[in-house]
DNA sequence: TTGTAGGCGTTATCAT
DNA sequence: ATGATAACGCCTACAA
């Protein structure tokens, strides 16, 4: 005695852990399987729903019936499940981007499969195969390395979209416009009369501090000045990082009047040290950040800072994911930020 | 001509997009699928694989096999999937515990399906449902409220816990001491001579703002003086909600010398405000957060706050789930707190 | 409109 | 140790 029974009372087969079954509607119904999986998959028709059509649809609503989309999905191959991989997802810039991503494919009829490995490229490998694993129908990264072994990632069995950081042109990739960001920052710094100024760069491996970095540089290029390369400390994106990059340029013998830090979390550790060394923002320090994210506006001293268009880089991924999981090209886009001056900067004043 | 086929070649059977499957392991080690399904869940016997495992292992390895976990859940009935809803993930303390909850889920082998819905019932309730649809093992809630039709998760088909907030005490939820955190953050600004405290109180749905606020009346309960209510103002947990917050306090007739908000974002918009009017932190006026989220202490004027323990609570959940998946009761746990005493807050000097 | 049959890729039970 | 076989729950031609 197995479950193909002829029981004809219907209310068998419970599923796991007596969930109803396509199988228990149906016999409740008095119809075969197939239709009752026709009629909970149609919308009304034209001429209204059949006797038995009304049947199903009652028995499905008395068992409280909810499809199994495991058992769908492998039947249709598609899970319509996108796969996610954020290191770093505490950092409000990462979790505002993951939120964007849900809510974008939650109303597409998506959903995600969540992952945030260690911000190294073999762990983030290797959560793309347990993701793939999963049959996945695409995919989106956020924090890609310049380098390393994501070679692998070209010939995947699904689409893969990069956002937040790229990993080098030769992958679509929805982000900001560092470059320009980074340079409108510096800029900003510059057209306010200072000339020695300070980066806390972030890691090399991450794209958006080294194309802001980048963008420091150009800024100087075209005023002609030159760098001095003192003045560029790598760090991580924490808090910590911002401190003790700015404890290392304000211990210099000839310290900058301005600091760039290439995100925010990091500008409010340059903050912390600022404080810690006794000097006043923006009047013995200028400091700029980058992100926006909200709390830096209502600081005791507020922000000035590049504001980048976190939300709309998560959507704008789904978007293009989407296409191409229903077979269009995929494209990247590199999205416009802009500067927000606030209190955290002013003119160097000798 | 169908896939059931005799095809001695093996490698045929693409499986979807292309991929091997287990019957193309199969065909070109030329064993029976069961087989091959069996070395390839199998750690090598003691006495060393047989020839035909080998066969099968060099195909897996030369066809890069990927098993299809759709497949595998289906029939075993196990996802090994746990489902998060956790609304708000942007902000950092959410964003936490979603990280500490997918690093214990991984290094125990299960994957996360994350939904953020919106902070509505309604909406928190119809994303278990997209959950359990996609079979779950168990579920982990972050932002239930105190009140709402959440009777529905009484009866589900698998564990659920609840996390960061709970809706009542007859959920388990691994949750901080909210009401002692709130207390001794009283305390704190009662023994500095504060006597008009002003609290920014969160949501009236959520149990953490609310039981903070029951720990701010218990500390004055406890020194016999009344609480003024007006000096409670409700909001939500943004900065902004600080901002608009403390500009009621302050704007009152016999405004607060101190407030305490139930959330460290919702402090800096407190600090804001208080920018704004022209007000000195800690001189004109003192501030406690809560959460201690890692900026806080690198603000211009670091922030008094109440430390709780975010990523264990994520850590434990995932721990106490993942009992229950395996038969065990499911059981809460409520941790301890601690003040951690910064620059935003001085005794009353008059 | 409804029923029939076969299979998605995997695992578990049996027998060999 | 390996092979045959039958599900897991659902979907989709195709036939009636």
């Amino acid at each position: 005695m197995g479950t193909t029974d002829t029981d004809p009372a219907g209310d068998r087969h419970p599923g796991r852990r007596g969930e109803a079954s396509l199988q228990a509607i149906a016999g409740r119904a008095g119809v075969h399987i197939s239709t009752a999986s026709r009629v909970l998959r149609q919308t009304e028709p034209a001429r209204g729903w059949s006797a038995s059509a009304q049947r199903v649809l009652a028995a499905a609503a008395e068992l409280g019936y909810r499809p199994n989309r495991i058992a769908s999905s492998l039947r249709t191959r598609r899970s319509n499940t996108i796969g996610v991989v954020m290191p770093r997802l505490a950092d409000t810039v990462i979790a505002t981007i993951c939120q964007s991503v849900e809510s974008a494919a939650r109303s597409a009829g998506y959903q995600l499969l969540l992952t945030t490995p260690p911000d190294e490229m073999g762990a983030q490998l290797e959560a793309v195969d347990f993701l793939l694993s999963r049959q996945v129908d695409g995919l989106i990264v956020s924090s890609l390395h310049l380098s390393g072994p994501n070679a692998r990632l070209t010939d995947l069995p699904v689409p893969v979209i990069a956002t937040n950081r790229h990993p080098g042109s030769w992958m679509p990739a929805v982000v900001g416009d560092d470059v320009d960001g980074g340079r409108t920052a510096t800029e900003h710094l510059l057209a306010l009369g200072h000339r020695r100024i300070g980066v806390v760069a972030g890691p090399r491996h991450a794209s958006t501090g080294v194309e802001r970095v980048e963008g420091f540089r150009l800024a100087h290029q075209q005023r002609d000045l030159v760098v001095d390369e003192a003045l560029v400390v790598h760090s991580d994106f924490e808090v910590e990082g911002g401190v003790v990059g700015a404890h290392t340029l304000l211990a210099l013998a000839d310290p900058p009047t301005a600091i760039f830090a290439v995100n925010d979390t990091a500008a409010i550790g340059v903050m912390g040290a600022a404080r810690q060394r006794g000097m006043r923002v923006p009047d013995d320090l200028s400091i700029v950040g980058y992100n926006d994210i909200p709390v830096v506006a209502q600081l005791p001293t507020p922000l000035t800072t590049v504001h980048s268009p976190t939300a709309m880089m998560g959507a704008l991924a789904v978007e293009r994911l989407l296409a191409a999981i229903g077979g269009d090209p995929l494209l990247g886009e590199t999205l416009p930020v802009s500067l927000v001056v606030r209190s955290s900067t002013a003119s160097l004043s000798r």
